[in-house]
DNA sequence: AGTGCAGTTGACTTT
DNA sequence: TAAAGTCAACTGCAC
């Protein structure tokens, strides 16, 4: 019998437009590796794990009924990969080009060593349109044009049988070392989950699209949610983009929104492409002047991370984000602009809280919008967002408020969004543990200090060469920074999105 | 009906 | 995907 080939899975788990598996022909060994070391990471957690787990279940089934259930074996990757390969004569692996944190980055080059030194054929196939050793970002929007207009990878219709696999319960959350991770209202991690997400938002759903993302209360059904389904690659962004084009010519009248849907697929391979251009995002200030500026300091961490700051509308987005594992986009950005401009934390510290709180990790647009709402890029206009400003605008009645801040629900209404004002501030809420005004104040005399410091600028020039999008102009900060370095005023069309 | 003025609105700039 | 500041135009109102 034809050796088979072995399909290692990690964040591509699917079955439909799955590169590597339609490359591998018909004798395949689908496997996927626990690995306990990942698991006791920073930025991993137990519902991270826990979706994972209902993925991996799913996708046995998905493989099974093509005739090859999945192998899951746990371990250290190298070491379960050379033992599978003896047992079953393997001389091939293939699997996606994963643009994963420092630790799968390493694990893959322990891998890559491995497969060289015994003659195994490792192959990474891209499922995304991020491109590995890119030179320039110059062309790379058509690149990514070029990726999903080439079609879907074919469809895998049937699995030679290659072992015969006795399905072993998945690991529980605590069997990996993970802590307790309560999250009630997560979404589900099975595969027609993810269909049907995918399809409710394209049809009537995205018509409240625009209008709904910005409040929370009203994004948990406006936005997409198909974040976690992208993340574990339990869809692929080439298989969603398509289903959109779809649902436009179906329905013309519904491509404003489509089209803003469609705006916001490509920033994702856009920050992907980031971290797979700089890994050490993950850990450094992309612009140095910004190293050392923030502090520790164990009590504020732990007043924003538990949702206790004393300023209602932050507390009330962390408690629904530990509650749910998700939040919209634009208050991911004020609680890590809270985090870094009021309370002056560090970004990796609160990064990696909201990393685990995440269900929908994805390194690559994680770390790129810590440091972004942090304003430690250094290219982008800062963006310090006033809470009670946003509360006022994004929760006018209170009621999200309300409905995740139990202690405030007696509060009369007028002061849901300042409660210290209130002639009897409520008995069980804590009082601010910040001024925002005066912290707000404070946090932009530093930044914008530094900016003006000799020598700031040469170096936010040389971060716009190398990460700043060639999309469209949309910034006139960024723009200034181009304009520095060319001495000439640049053509509006060939300037950057601020992303 | 015209004038002066405080307060508001919106466009644009600065941080 | 920000917010504050600036300035000019505009509005409503008293006289």
């Amino acid at each position: 019998m034809e050796h088979p080939v072995l399909v290692w899975f990690k964040r591509d788990l699917r079955i439909t437009d799955h590169p590597a598996l339609a490359a591998a022909g018909a004798h395949v060994l689908p496997v996927y590796i626990i690995e306990p070391d990942y698991w006791r990471l920073s930025d991993t957690s137990a519902r991270q794990w826990a979706f994972t787990r209902e993925a991996l279940a799913s996708l046995r089934e998905e493989l099974a009924a093509l005739g090859q259930p999945l192998l899951i074996r746990q371990g250290v990757a190298v070491t379960e990969l050379a033992r599978l390969c003896r047992r079953h004569k393997i001389t091939r692996i293939i699997s996606h080009e994963e643009t994963g944190n420092g630790w799968t980055y390493a694990r893959d080059r322990q891998v890559a060593a491995w497969a060289r030194a015994n003659g195994i054929d490792w192959q990474e196939l891209p499922q995304c349109a991020v491109v590995r050793r890119l030179q320039s970002r110059d062309g790379w929007q058509g690149a990514r044009n070029r990726f999903l207009g080439a079609g879907c990878a074919p469809e895998v219709s049937a699995l030679a049988p290659v072992c015969t696999v006795t399905p072993t319960h998945l690991p529980a959350p605590r069997a990996l070392g993970l802590a307790a991770d309560p999250c009630p209202h997560r979404q589900t991690g099975c595969h027609g989950a993810a269909r049907t997400t995918l399809a409710s938002f394209l049809g009537q759903q995205v018509e409240g699209y625009r209008r709904g993302m910005s409040a929370p209360r009203s994004a948990e059904r406006a936005c997409s949610r198909l974040s976690p389904y992208l993340a574990l690659g339990m869809l692929s962004v080439r298989e969603v983009e398509h289903a959109r084009q779809q649902a436009r010519l179906a329905r013309p009248e519904r491509a404003a929104p489509l089209n803003s849907f469609a705006k916001r697929l490509a920033w994702r391979d856009h920050f992907i492409q980031k971290l797979e251009d700089e890994p050490a995002l993950e850990h450094r200030c992309l612009h140095p002047a910004h190293e050392g500026l923030r502090e520790s300091d164990a009590a504020r961490l732990a007043a924003w991370a538990a949702g206790e700051t004393g300023l209602p509308f932050v507390d009330a987005c962390m408690r629904y984000l530990r509650a749910t594992g998700w939040l919209n986009f634009r208050m991911r950005a004020m609680l890590i602009s809270v985090a870094s401009y009021h309370l002056w934390l560090d970004w990796r510290e609160t990064g990696a809280h909201l990393a685990r709180l995440f269900t929908d990790y994805e390194p690559g647009i994680h770390w790129s919008q810590c440091q972004m709402q942090s304003g430690t890029t250094g290219i982008n206009t800062l963006r310090i967002y006033n809470p009670v400003k946003q509360g006022h605008d994004q929760d006018p009645e209170g009621r999200f408020i309300r409905s995740w801040l139990p202690e405030l629900r007696e509060l009369d209404p007028r002061y849901l969004h300042t409660p210290w004002k209130a002639p009897a501030p409520p008995p069980r809420y804590p009082a601010p543990i910040v001024d925002i005004e005066a912290a707000g104040r404070r946090a932009r005399e530093v930044m914008w200090g530094l900016r003006k410091a000799a020598g700031f600028q040469e170096d936010a020039a040389r971060i716009v060469r190398k990460h700043a999008s060639r999309a469209r102009d949309n910034d006139r900060s960024s723009a200034r920074h181009l304009r520095a370095t060319r001495r000439a005023k640049p053509d509006p069309a060939q300037l950057q999105l601020d992303l």
